[in-house]
DNA sequence: GTAGTTTTGTATCGATCATTACAAAACAAT
DNA sequence: ATTGTTTTGTAATGATCGATACAAAACTAC
């Protein structure tokens, strides 16, 4: 019926992602993106709209997987301390072995971009809502199973983790001395 | 001797910085510049070189001034523990109370260009080794005047300090609910 | 007032920006 | 094979990008 598209949509947004993701919205043309898509300019937008509507649907996907690798960590049978100390390492540990340093792309696209376009702060604090629901979600078990104080503060404790969170994905851009780091990950755990 | 300039150096780069603080790197244009320091191009190019080094006359000014606010916070002759809390509010409270909601110029200088510029690299470097001492130091002025246990991790301790410095200014940026945050602060102070 | 010096204003440079017109190309259905 | 449909490649749109050339303007020194 049609000639055949070259590429798989899917695909192209992650590589649309994965260039957002190191060089940040405005440091990004379409040139940098059809070139890394494979993709010419009339396809690309054609298919995700103009580059905002790419930007946002990148950030989306990426929020998704993240939501969803953390749903999964934090639904696992183990100890609640160990599942936190597990998120938080695999965050240090995922941020310094990119050999990109892109941190987060969630981080990088709030304080590039959330004063100043209502679609992506409405998007962060969705994130943001959704994040500390799990991790709130967390620490109710943790207090229920007795492994944190009960008369702690849930909704204190799970911002307390998301703003540690957002700290080592911008500490660890630029810092690589992972012992202190690793250390530094204790005391985080030493407040729940 | 010659025509007198219509601007005053110092004030053009703290006017240039609050315009790369609002905008970022790439999302600034030289228009913006020039329209915000009431100066024209080839005056700015004359005067502060050219846009990249402008910003990082601009990014070093901020970082110089944040240098000197926190030393001064450290020397006050206060319990160490106030003077963290001091710390610790201060960023928020400047952060939520930013009309614009800009967060911290070197985080998000951070966030946007240390993986794609030597330059802003090694500033943000330098800046945390500095921040991590001026924390170093008043972390061992608590254990030696018995404030905080001696056998904690100075380093670590630094390096989570710095962690929530960075997650204050970027959860600041989406986050206003202040009575969760004010109480993550009593979450962090529990961990020195 | 004239000469010398530096800043200013205007106007523009080539390059790149995001976006799109247009037609050739590649398929399915008939 | 022809028609209809959608994607592709090429090429170009006006706008804006960072950066400057050039000359009028504004001062001091003499």
């Amino acid at each position: 019926m049609a000639r055949p598209k070259k590429f798989d949509d899917a695909a192209g947004l992650q590589k649309a992602l994965n260039v957002f993701w190191k060089k940040g919205y405005a440091g990004t043309s379409i040139s940098d993106l059809t070139a890394n898509m494979d993709i010419n300019a009339p396809s690309l937008y054609a298919t995700y709209g103009d580059k905002h509507k790419l930007f946002v649907s990148a950030l989306q996907a990426y929020m998704q997987s993240q939501h969803a690798w953390m749903r999964e960590s934090v639904a696992e049978n183990k100890p609640v301390k160990e599942i936190i100390r597990f998120l938080l390492e695999s965050l240090l540990d995922d941020t310094l072995a990119d050999p990109e340093r892109r941190g987060c792309f969630m981080v990088n696209t709030v304080t590039e971009m959330a004063n100043q376009d209502e679609q992506v702060f409405a998007i962060a604090s969705n994130n943001e809502n959704q994040v500390h629901s799990i991790l709130a979600e967390l620490i109710r078990k943790g207090q229920s199973s007795g492994e944190i104080s009960a008369d702690k503060d849930v909704d204190a404790l799970a911002s307390f983790l998301f703003i540690n969170f957002m700290g080592i994905r911008v500490i660890a851009a630029t810092n690589s001395d992972k012992k202190h780091l690793n250390k530094a990950l204790d005391v985080i755990l030493s407040a729940v």
